[in-house]
DNA sequence: TCTGGGGTCCTAGGACCC
DNA sequence: TCTGGGGTCCTAGGACCC
């Protein structure tokens, strides 16, 4: 029988946090904001102490907080008063003033992300990666794999999770992908729910069709609109009813999703198609008046994609810019040229190319820069790969762009 | 007191080729 | 002079996820 598993690890930043700061345990903290918009000198060890001795009052508070951004995480402490990832960190504040914060710290999480996985392949080896805190397991054909539905090997991920990191985890266990991520939310922090195909209509049913990965905020309004509300709803629909109303491809999604049915396998290896590095500004920008400012984010932005392509070792041949305009529309600009790259200075050009199609009139909130279509940079070859002082410098305009560039918006000449 | 940063996948139209 | 499809690439936007 399919037994296949999704493990979610529980407040994942918050609890990496928790580890060098036990004192915080219990407490609301809540991860977020930048990492300048916290002092960290009040952060080091006190003399002739750990980070461990630091006083409460060492600590920044949410209330204290002024400045954009969301929360990455928040301890249990502080979801009891409402605060979620993803929620803005000056509503946030307003609900939990009290709550520690503490900004993201990315390559602690990496290490510890690669901790527990490394944990994991060693009694799974199928496994696939769904992000710093998340993966599927498949326990088909892991020995034990089949006790008590996948209980047992769950049970000793844990504690080999425990043991190695000091951080709990959820899992759920089911014959798919679709309902072991379900199943893993049924019993958080640091449980196990076991889902079988005769539980669907008792335990998937009664679940808002919002549960269902895939749906979201738009889809689950539509949805409302028709009087589907949970999974069960959406299941008594039927199928030439849900295409008609959302498409071949998502209606016949949907139906399947409904009726618990999904058959895609673990994948335990992938290439990454796009690499991209954008920033969200301390304040809203404008193409004129901060153009020094902008311009020097811009070639940072560069630099940081190139950076991460030739560390990764990979190549791009499409370009892109996206920004993000103080109302929060978003306008995306791309160019493909004919070699890829991985060199910040054509990327820098290409980009100030692509910057030059989009309106700039109105004030800027965040920029982007992207490279997508990736092939590995030992595929690449080492000849004729566009880079600064390349030969090739004029690239020409692909096929698919020629008419846009002649209509041309009007602009700010600046990029 | 609104709303991060890194991704994937899909759709849809136009260009271009056969 | 007018009229085809099929297939692929390119671009822009949008939904969604962690």
């Amino acid at each position: 029988m399919r037994r296949i598993a999704h493990l979610d690890m529980d407040a994942f930043f918050a609890s990496v946090e928790l580890l060098r700061y036990p004192q915080l345990k219990g407490l609301p903290v809540v991860i977020g904001g930048s990492r300048r918009s916290v002092d960290q000198r009040l952060l080091t060890p006190p003399e002739g102490g750990t980070l461990a001795d630091l006083p409460l009052s060492a600590f920044p508070v949410l209330r204290d907080y002024a400045g954009r951004g969301v929360a990455t995480t928040a301890t249990y402490a502080a979801r009891q008063f409402g605060v979620g990832s993803a929620m803005g960190l000056m509503k946030a504040a307003k609900l939990c003033p009290q709550a520690i914060l503490l900004p993201a710290d990315f390559d602690r999480v990496k290490h510890y992300s690669r901790s527990f996985k490394a944990v994991i392949t060693e009694i799974a080896p199928v496994m696939q990666d769904r992000g710093v805190d998340e993966v599927y397991i498949d326990f088909t054909d892991v020995p034990g794999g089949q006790r008590e539905g996948g209980r047992v090997l769950a049970r000793l991920i844990q504690r080999g999770i425990f043991d190695a990191t000091g951080l709990t985890c959820s899992i759920g266990i089911a014959p798919n992908k679709l309902l072991a991520k379900m199943a893993s939310e049924f019993d958080k922090p640091n449980g196990i729910s076991v889902v079988y195909e005769d539980d669907l209509q008792t335990r998937i049913w009664p679940l808002a069709a919002r549960k269902v990965n895939g749906i979201g905020p738009k889809a689950d309004a539509k949805l409302e609109r028709h009087g589907i509300r949970t999974i069960g709803d959406l299941a008594q629909r039927d199928r030439d009813w849900l295409i008609a109303t959302f498409g071949k491809s998502t209606g016949a999604w949907m139906h399947e999703v409904a009726w618990g049915r999904d058959d895609r396998p673990v994948v335990t290896e992938s290439e990454p198609v796009s690499m991209s590095r954008e920033t969200t500004f301390d304040r809203d920008l404008h193409a004129v008046r901060d153009r020094a400012e902008l311009g020097r984010i811009f070639t940072a932005l560069c630099e940081k994609v190139a950076a991460d392509l030739q560390r990764k070792g990979y190549r791009g041949k499409t370009i892109g810019i996206k920004l993000r305009y103080d109302d929060f529309r978003i306008a995306t600009r791309d160019q493909t040229i004919p070699l890829p790259t991985d060199d910040a200075a054509t990327i820098r050009r290409i980009a100030g190319q692509c910057l030059k199609r989009v309106p700039l009139e109105q004030r800027l909130r965040l920029l982007g820069v992207r490279v997508g279509t990736l092939v590995r940079a030992d595929a690449a070859g080492s000849d004729g790969v566009l880079d600064g002082n390349s030969a090739f410098a004029p690239v020409p305009a692909a096929r698919g762009a020629i008419k846009k560039v002649v209509d041309l918006p009007t602009t700010v000449p600046l990029f």
